[in-house]
Formats: C-alpha cells, structure tokens, sequence
DNA sequence: TCTCATTAAATCGGTCACAATTGAAAGCGC
DNA sequence: GCGCTTTCAATTGTGACCGATTTAATGAGA
C-alpha cells in the first residue's frame, strides 16, 4: 500500500525475501501492534469512564474477586508492586478503591472496591460491547485467538 | 465448555458462566499480557546488545529501509515524535544512529545507521532465532498467528 | 511581498512498566 | 527472647507511550 518512499530511491537494492529482521514478519511487532490497537480504541471509552486501561484491567480483577492483596492482583496482571502502587493510588484518588492494611499481617494491603467502583461494572459492561463490535470478529474467532495467545504466554512464561 | 444453548435453570447459576468481564475471557487482556511476555522474553536477550525492546523495533526499520524521516518510522510502528524523539535521541547517545536536519526541507530529520548500528544486524539475527525456538512454534503457526493479528490491526485502525 | 494555514519535530505533563533497593512486619531456629 | 531470613508493599530511577501544545519551516493565496 503505503510502501512507496516519497524520495527518489536512491539505492535500488532488490528485497531480500523473508528478510528475517523485517518488521512484516516478526510475531512479536504484530503483538506490540495489536496490543497498542486494541489500548487505542479503548481509550475513548475508557475516557468517559475517567478510567485509563491499566486501571480497567484492575477493576476487572476486583469485579471478579474483591478484597484482593496487591501481590495477588499482580498475580492475576502479571504486575508487580512497583507498578500497581502509584496506579492503585489513583483509583483511590478518585474513589473507586480502598487501600488498608490487614490487621492479622500488617506487610499486607487490602484492595476492595467502594460502591462507586462497584457500580463502574455496569457501564463497563457496554464498553466491552462497544469493543466486540468493533473487531468484527464471532465470538467463536475471538475465542480461537484468545486461546492462542494464552497458550503462548504460557509457554514464556514457564521457561523465562 | 458447558455452555448450555438450552433455558436458564430455574435457578441462577450459582457461578456465571462465561462473565463478560472476567479477565480470563478477555481478548484484550491476552493481548496485554502476550505484549509484555514477549517484551519480557527479549529483554535479556537484547540486554546484552545494550536495547531496549522499542529500539530494537526502531533498529529493525532501518535496517531494512535506512534513513528515514522521523515520521516514516513512526508510521511503520504506529509511533508519534512525542514517543519516538526521546528514544532516537537516545540512540544518537549510544552511538547506533545518526539524526540531521534534511537541507532540502529543514523541517524534517533524518534517521540512518550509523557503522555500529549496521553491524548490530548480524546480532540482532541470533537474538530472533532464539525467541522463535523459545516460543515453541512451527514457522507455519507463527505465520499464521501473526497474521491473524495483522488482520485485527487493520480492522482496528481503520474505523478509528 | 506579506499574511495565513499547514506540516514536522520537539516539548511538556501525566501514566505505565520494570529492575533494584528499602523498610517494616512476620516467621524461624535456637 | 533474640537474631536471621523471608515476605510484602513502597520507593527510586530509567525508559517508554500519548495527548496537547509549541516552535520552526514551508507553501499557498491575496
């Protein structure tokens, strides 16, 4: 499509075939693409919710399993500390989380969701629709793909 | 698995199947996490040629198309001067590219390799070979995936 | 020629992401 | 009790990302 260079080429070199190092054909740039696709479309959605996608990706955890430790929220998002910190004191910031330390171990800090961050759920809901409409994929496809890729951030995941 | 086509049961399923916002349902999710396990799996390795993953991305463009405007890069990694300026800046420091106004149009910069940056090439290929046997793959299956992958990018970014 | 709009890169502010370190709390072995 | 290690979250420093703005150069029109 676009692959024509504006400037008269000076080097007419021929392409090499399968170049092994060309962007095209590299798994990992089509995953670094997709991923910042998917953010991007995310965003103006996200917007109206004041919510950035980390901190959705959060939220989702806490819908599902409530009163999470912060290592156990960085289990489930492959996060560590260093990382959850600063966004979890955002959503708290905003009213949407509390943070507290456990009496029975005080290294522990408890995430649980205030109603405001419960009630988020429901408009989150047509978010994901919006997004499932936008693929233009079946459930069945999206599914397939999901599958996959869980299947190899298994396999990195094991033998890092 | 279960999922019954038949009514609900007279009674609410005790667990919901298939949540919609359940993070293990999540395509975007698997996305994000296939991002960062691909980014983690390189990182040691593009340790020791002194990269960063994004400038290995940045390396990968030029040397398969060098100098560049700093908008032909960012077109071909869906990246804005914001991001890119800092990181070729960076590269400039370390001594793999070269960044010049253009005489012809002095708004324009030019990115090209420098010797070093040229012979980082033939390392760069050992780094590939070892992520493509990390990921326990065929060639076919990672062909496939990432065209897969290619398609959802398209889709996306066209009805941005 | 002199605006005025356009374009390209750089800059700025805010948010993630992660390695490495720190500090506090808990568990242990004696 | 008393050290010693482990564990957990927080902190620090570096490097992306991106939206919005700024600055400089170009091009077009009156």
């Amino acid at each position: 499509m676009n692959v024509a260079i504006s400037q008269v080429a000076p080097t007419p070199a021929p392409i090499e075939m399968a170049d092994p190092l060309c962007l095209d054909n590299q798994l990992c740039f089509a995953l670094y693409a997709a991923s910042h696709a998917i953010k991007k479309a995310y965003r103006p959605l996200l917007d109206q919710l004041g919510l950035t996608y980390p901190q959705y990706l959060i939220l989702m955890v806490l819908w599902t399993e409530n009163a999470l430790k912060v290592s156990d929220i960085g289990q489930r998002l492959h996060l560590d500390s260093g990382t959850l910190t600063p966004v979890l004191k955002r959503l708290e910031t905003t009213g949407l989380v509390k943070r507290a330390r456990r009496l029975q171990d005080e290294r522990e800090v408890e995430i649980s969701l205030t109603p405001e961050g419960h009630a988020l759920r429901a408009r989150a809901l047509s978010v994901r629709r919006d997004i499932v409409s936008l693929l233009n994929m079946s459930d069945a496809q999206i599914g397939a793909l999901r599958n996959e890729l869980n299947t190899l951030i298994a396999t990195l995941n094991v033998d890092s």
